[in-house]
DNA sequence: AAAGAAGTACGATAAATATCGTTGATGAGT
DNA sequence: ACTCATCAACGATATTTATCGTACTTCTTT
């Protein structure tokens, strides 16, 4: 009964993970220091979310100092496209047109961007064949 | 203390708005007999929900029947891109590009797809002025 | 009219998440 | 050696979500 979700990270996961994988290998400290820039929470807080995240399997702790060294155990990408497709499924009836004509009708892209969409395009195409 | 998400719409929401866009206005029974195609859930589970969306105001119920008419209150699109923004910020660092390129690198989208992006790409590229 | 089916209302509950406080250990500076 | 800061461990708790069961009401069918 209860609560059934089959997300894999949540969005405080994320928010750790997304630290990890810009600045590499890190301590609870450095990423609370981060953290706690755009939102107020006690240090406690993010250790636990690490506790819980080494627990899942999503970082590996490296405890031979005394203040820990967390790094990601799952990909960036890997991790983004399960995300992606979690949405394309939920809200756009698995149409991953869906997902784009919402991304580009949202904040307005700029030229760079729709340019390299573009080239995105053109590779997806030609791995196609 | 305790949770606190930013999210408009959680997920048994959204699966029954997504019937309602895409059906009409229609009863609890209507939704429940399709969800629970592919999950077993009471009755009373589907009715509950509703009446949190209702509560929430992502619906609003026509009560002149006995069994109540449910139709959205919020738009689809509008709803869409809320999450794909979302998702953006939360998993993209804000670059929709990263999105497009992970919803490309997912499942293998097909010519007519591809074809079909183009054209929201160009579409996009002339409201850029 | 009685029985049963179909509805709604609503409280209870389990699980997941995010959060904090307390406790005990370890290290650094005086 | 003592004090103070930093750290990890861990239990407690508020909230949200998803779920169900029970009670009550209202049609329908016999």
């Amino acid at each position: 009964m209860g609560r059934q979700n089959t997300n894999s990270t949540t969005d405080s996961e994320l928010e750790i993970l997304n630290y990890l994988w810009t600045n590499g290998p890190s301590t609870v400290r450095d990423v609370h220091d981060t953290l706690t820039k755009s939102r107020d929470i006690r240090y406690t807080t993010t250790l636990k979310t690490f506790q819980v995240m080494t627990a899942k399997g999503l970082v590996k702790r490296d405890d031979t100092q005394r203040a820990h060294v967390y790094e990601p155990l799952v990909d960036r990408m890997e991790t983004q496209r399960s995300l992606v497709d979690e949405l394309v499924d939920k809200a756009f009836n698995g149409s991953a047109v869906g997902l784009v004509a919402s991304a580009l009708s949202g904040k307005r892209a700029t030229q760079d961007e729709i340019a390299e969409m573009r080239r995105l395009l053109d590779e997806a195409e030609e791995d196609l064949t």
